[in-house]
DNA sequence: CCCCATCTACGAACCTTTTCGTTGACGATA
DNA sequence: TATCGTCAACGAAAAGGTTCGTAGATGGGG
């Protein structure tokens, strides 16, 4: 199905199968079952639905040329990612990347050595240091 | 429906009725709706049952001793909105809020007053300073 | 050339989410 | 007290997401 309405947010399962194409490179449906069968269980005709229904939505692409086809994330992980992080800005943070951010790191758990990495891409990023 | 399961991921419905909560605290289905008006287009009982729904479900709880039954949300919007971002780390950042923060901030977008406002919480959580 | 393993396609079943119409209770008021 | 507006409850319809069984195509080995 050709359409030009941009990506839908891919949802939970669909999200799982795209980490496995960004892992492992493009990849037939057998491969991203067997990697999805060591964390999930899921049959291999479910996953194979799941990238047709994929493709109608745009999320991968794919090659046909063999008998096994071969799939491809069509967008990058990180593009993917700040499509998330923009989506749940809007949805529960007033739109505000920059509060998403604020409560991201109040939630306790990250490191020392990733806050100053943090702290690094800050520098690099905007002006001022102290 | 009691339940003690923990509370589950919001919709995207159930998060825009959660917002106005938030923001007008206890409310009744009239109050909802109307907040609700303002930006999207929702019919009255449409709202009501999604706040029956989510009682079910324990998003919100009521005080039903007035006859219109007043709503309130269960969980402070700071607590959702950590759940909802360590579930998003989860799913799409290989459980790691530290890559999320950073891919929100390579994002842009984020004004120099809103980096020096994260840079002071960044000194305020953890050690080192240059 | 036939059979088997492998692959895609199709569609059904089932669950969740979203939306709203209808019904019946209740209280104020004319 | 008969009527009207407001409210909660219920159920159902429609759309979206998840899971898989079955069927049919295809290529390789005996």
């Amino acid at each position: 199905m050709k359409d030009n309405t941009p990506t839908p947010r891919p949802t939970d399962a669909e999200l799982a199968i795209l980490r496995i194409l960004w892992q492992r490179g493009p990849s037939t449906v057998r491969d991203v079952h067997e990697a999805l069968s060591a964390a999930q269980d899921t049959g291999y005709t479910t996953v194979l639905k799941f990238l047709q229904i994929m493709i109608d939505k745009g999320l991968v692409v794919r090659d046909e040329s063999e008998r096994a086809h071969v799939y491809e994330a069509r967008h990058s992980e990180q593009k993917t990612q700040r499509q998330l992080l923009a989506d749940l800005a809007d949805r529960a943070f007033g739109g505000s990347p920059a509060r998403l951010v604020m409560q991201a790191l109040s939630g306790r758990k990250t490191s020392t050595a990733e806050l100053n990495e943090i702290r690094a891409l800050l520098d690099r990023l905007g002006g001022e240091k102290k």
